[in-house]
RNA sequence: GGGCGGAUAGCUCAGUCGGUUAGAGCGCCUGCCUUACAAGCAGGAUGUCGGGGGUUCGAGUCCCUCUCUGCCCA
């Protein structure tokens, strides 16, 4: 053994040492396949890892996310998979944007203060500077990602397959241009998506406003919430149906300090019990009425600028922000007498989810994806085949009512807005032409104008949405380039593509998701399979799988936010406890579709866990020190050849524990193919500390005698320890990456055997047909541990020092006795008996138990406590009475003795004559306490 | 308003196809410094499965209904 583990687990000084090691040497690396005919890798186990905005800081979800990845990925790989885990960073168009600008805000500046180019040098310089911290913090979680594939949506490979995906979608008539009501972020000044806009109830008002008729008849009352916006009107409406605007329909009105005339117009839209029954028609700053505009081909004047200051030249309101036009508008409106009423009112107002300012809809030219169209070049709309690839089970979603969240908008989906006015992020490669006003869409900067022929052309100042980028990435990190001969012949896409998973928040589903499985579908479609058949939707999926986990909480559930002050700092929370026992703590409770409520007492316990673990491979290293010193000869032969013969005279606790780790091994293979993270973390959590270290070790100590220089059963039991233990720190690798590495080396190092592989997350994970099962060493195991844990607790109930050996009596079928003899070293062992007697009669009275195997007494001449034996008895003879009476309940029942299957009613009737026996000897003992 | 969930021990959650007397972790109580580990060991207590109704031989589990509660969309 070269060195001595330290008496305490402290993750400090192992976690970096491991974490350089893993990049630094290239652990998890795949590299490119040889060529696309050739062999394929493995099975592949693919994902994506969702890229942190690189302005981000690592938080819980990130952490939770990179948990589950990474013991699925690891398990895969030890499995034999082909695992590839890719990450990367999203340049985050807005949130990139938004820091800088507050960067330059604090030297005084503003974006507009530089060209365009200049600005997204600093941008540049920025990300340089202060980009890699997500990814460094990625680092310390053991992520077994693969660096060398590493990529960032801005880098110069994905930037051009996202220009060539604009222009081929753009030729297949996919992608127009027009004007439109959008979403406007007056902050920003751009415009944003639905999904990036939060509805806000807040208390408002509804202003009713007298609009004359031109003709100075009469009037008509509107009533609105945005007032200033009567700048912009085109009509009044009413509904058809209203009888007391019936006559006053086609009739024009004066609008107040405006003067324009407008007319009034019939429309299903205006509700006669809202308001005063009719409404203003805004179609540059509404979309609802934007849509009468159109049905009844009304102007649309714009009244506001990017900054919602109203923009009509020679108004008094001019250049006035919106809220203060508001003020003034209705101070007019007012004093002209044609403020009708004010009423109270909640509105829902649209607020950016980026920037928090109220959204106002504004009339605008705005790039679109028509995903309802069918592309010019043949084949189902975008939409359509994003919806079948689910609806034909080429997707499956974990836990599967996501599917019908994701139905439930595919159904209801609109074009997608996919034009910003930003500056960072890929520039849509369009010219417009200044002589004709057509556009030039193409993949480099035209010299003319290809409708016209002039040179006058201006490059388009819009950027795409950021969504629309990374949801090319499933393609777009295997090199697609959207040639199809250069893609036909790409060995990684015919490899990884399409990926196996994507493990995910349910906040992406319709940003991330969706549109991964639109654009997808859509583009690899076109791409035959690697055989060179025609690719059907089954293969053209970015993924086949979509795991959806929970949201972590903090401890008493609440949503995590700032504002609260209740964050969980991951990093903080690492350094304390460790990697491996936060890790820990998150897969025990990570069960599909419930969230987490992080509980740092259990993150304490799983450091006590890692504590444990670490505390039997010391010791294993202080036996094999004196093994060595005794001169025996320890092999650990190898990581995947665990014998299963095992020799004939292996000792019971040997066989046993090999059975177990056959059964673990089973339930951690069916729970992590079920993403049940909690089921499997406590399965190997049980089997190491409830089973390896409560049982095995402590019966090891029996067998291991260094006494005599060749004890066969010493050196039987050395080898059996250490092969157990190696393949019990594989079991644990995935959820505890840094203590099993760090203690596999050094078991090695104490074996005196060079490891079998660089890494434990190279070794083969082990699975249940790689141990000796031996079921009846394993039934006769449960019946010694049976008994002992029923002494422990009679000893406990007389109050026996702990230290004090005592005799026990056993009344016991042949077998059972037969066997509590031939391991009384056990007996005495773990529970300090020091001679077992047959017994001939069951054996009841206060020093006894009974269980349907064995009755068992100690013989102790100490008094029990009667008041509380009694209570128990009572306890135990009401929990017995119970059972009977449900199960007689059912054995009288002619129904149930018909009708259920013949396996349940035995198992009845024999659980009912154990019951009944147990039920006697309760009350016997009840019966013999002395009456106190 | 539309859609999707949830309610089981003090807390956080499991509970498979409806099947024998409903489980785990944490917490709690009692005893023990036992030569790997006090970050430990041993033992122990804890349930009207949200309420009501129905189907069934049998319901925590399936159906209806009510109450409370969370999320998504408009």
């Amino acid at each position: 053994m070269n060195q001595e583990l330290p008496k305490a687990y402290d993750p400090s000084l192992i976690e970096e040492k491991w974490s350089k090691f893993w990049v630094q040497e290239r652990i998890f690396s795949v590299p490119t396949p040889g060529d696309a005919a050739g062999a394929q890798p493995a099975q592949p186990f693919v994902q994506l890892l969702p890229p942190p905005n690189v302005t981000g800081r690592l938080h819980m979800g990130h952490m939770l996310n990179q948990t589950e990845m990474d013991i699925l990925t690891r398990w895969h790989r030890m499995t034999g998979d082909t695992a590839v885990w890719v990450p990367g960073a999203d340049h985050a168009g807005i949130a990139t944007q938004m820091m800088v600008e507050r960067q330059l805000a604090t030297e005084g500046k503003c974006r507009t203060d530089f060209s365009r180019e200049a600005f997204t040098d600093r941008v540049w310089a920025w990300k340089h500077q202060y980009g890699s911290a997500i990814t460094d913090q990625m680092r310390r979680l053991g992520a077994s990602v693969d660096w060398s594939r590493e990529y960032f949506t801005m880098d110069d490979r994905l930037s051009h397959a996202v220009k060539e995906a604009f222009v081929r979608l753009w030729e297949q008539g996919l992608i127009y241009r027009g004007a439109y009501i959008v979403n406007w972020d007056p902050v920003l000044g751009t415009a944003v998506s639905d999904l990036e806009v939060e509805s806000e109830e807040r208390a408002g008002h509804l202003y009713h406003i007298r609009y004359p008729l031109s003709d100075g008849s009469a009037s008509i009352v509107i009533a609105t919430t945005r007032p200033e916006t009567m700048l912009g009107d085109a009509a009044v409406a009413v509904n058809p149906a209203d009888q007391r605007y019936r006559h006053l329909v086609g009739k024009t009105l004066t609008l107040p300090l405006v003067g324009r005339e407008i007319p009034i117009l019939a429309d299903d839209w205006a509700q006669p019990e809202f308001g005063t029954g009719a409404v203003k028609v805004t179609p540059a700053h509404d979309p609802n009425d934007f849509a009468i505009g159109q049905r009844h081909q009304l102007p649309s004047p714009s009244i506001m600028d990017k900054q919602a200051r109203i923009e009509l030249e020679g108004s008094p309101y001019h250049g006035l922000d919106r809220f203060e036009a508001r003020r003034r508008i209705l101070a007019d409106l007012e004093a002209a007498g044609l403020l009708v009423a004010v009423k109270d009112h909640t509105l829902t107002l649209p607020i950016s989810q980026r920037t928090g300012a109220i959204i106002e809809p504004r009339l605008s030219m705005q790039w679109f994806l028509a995903v309802h169209k069918s592309p010019t070049t043949g084949g189902d709309s975008i939409a359509a085949n994003a919806i079948a690839a689910v609806r034909q089970g080429h997707i499956q979603f974990t836990p599967e009512m996501y599917s019908k969240t994701y139905f439930e908008w595919m159904n209801n989906i609109h074009d997608w807005c996919i034009s910003r006015q930003l500056w960072w992020g890929h520039r849509i490669p369009a010219w417009h032409c200044a002589a004709c006003s057509q556009i030039n869409v193409a993949r480099h900067p035209p010299a003319t104008c290809l409708h016209c022929g002039s040179a006058e052309l201006v490059q388009e100042t819009d950027v795409l949405d950021t969504w629309f980028s990374s949801g090319l990435l499933p393609f777009t990190v295997f090199n697609w380039t959207g040639n199809p001969a250069l893609d036909r012949s790409n060995p990684e896409l015919a490899a990884f593509y399409p990926t196996q998973l994507l493990v995910t928040g349910f906040d992406i589903l319709f940003f991330w998701v969706a549109r991964m499985i639109m654009l997808g579908c859509h583009f690899m479609l076109e791409l035959p399979n690697p055989d060179g058949s025609r690719r059907g939707l089954k293969d053209a999926v970015p993924f086949r799988q979509v795991y959806i986990h929970a949201l972590v909480r903090d401890a008493d559930r609440q949503k995590m936010s700032k504002t609260k002050g209740n964050v969980i700092d991951p990093i903080e929370i690492i350094t304390r406890y460790g990697t491996d026992a936060v890790r820990f703590t998150l897969a025990s409770q990570a069960s599909p579709g419930t969230d987490i409520a992080f509980n740092e007492g259990r993150t304490e316990g799983y450091r006590a866990f890692a504590n444990k673990i670490w505390n039997a491979a010391r010791f294993l290293q202080m036996n094999l020190d004196r093994a060595h010193h005794a001169g025996y000869q320890v092999s650990l032969s190898g990581h995947d050849s665990v014998s299963l013969e095992l020799p004939r005279n292996t000792p019971l606790e040997t066989r046993w524990i090999f059975s177990r780790l056959s059964a673990v091994a089973a339930e951690v293979a069916r729970s992590l193919s079920a993403y049940r993270f909690d089921e499997a973390s406590s399965a190997v959590y049980q089997f190491f500390w409830g089973e390896f270290c409560d049982w095995y070790l402590e019966l090891v100590k029996l067998r291991l005698n260094f006494e005599l220089p060749h004890n066969p059963l010493t050196a039987l039991t050395l080898n059996a320890l250490v092969s157990v233990f190696e393949a019990a720190l594989r079991l644990l690798s995935p959820f505890m990456p840094f203590l099993t590495e760090e203690l596999w080396h050094a078991l090695y190092a104490s074996v005196g055997t060079p490891s079998t592989a660089r890494s434990i997350a190279l070794t083969r994970y082990p699975q249940a047909q790689d141990f000796a099962v031996d079921q009846a060493a394993a039934l006769q195991m449960s019946t010694l541990q049976d008994l002992i844990v029923t002494v422990r607790a009679l000893r406990k109930e007389l109050d026996i020092p702990e230290k004090q050996s005592v005799p026990i009596r056993l009344h016991a079928g042949a077998s059972v006795a037969a066997l509590a003899q031939a391991n009384a070293e056990m007996l005495s062992r773990l529970a300090r008996v020091s001679h077992i007697d047959l017994a001939s009669q069951a054996l009841s009275g206060s020093n006894a138990r009974a269980t349907p195997t064995f009755d068992v007494a100690i013989v102790y001449e100490r008094q029990i406590d009667v008041p509380v034996e009694r209570e128990r008895l009572n306890r135990e003879l009401a929990r017995l009475n119970k059972g009977l009476e449900s199960a007689e309940k059912q054995l009288n029942n002619q129904g149930f003795i018909a009708r259920a299957p013949a396996h349940i009613v035995e198992g009845l009737r024999k659980q009912h004559a154990e019951t009944l026996a147990l039920k006697q000897k309760t009350e016997s003992a009840l019966a013999a306490l002395p009456l106190a």
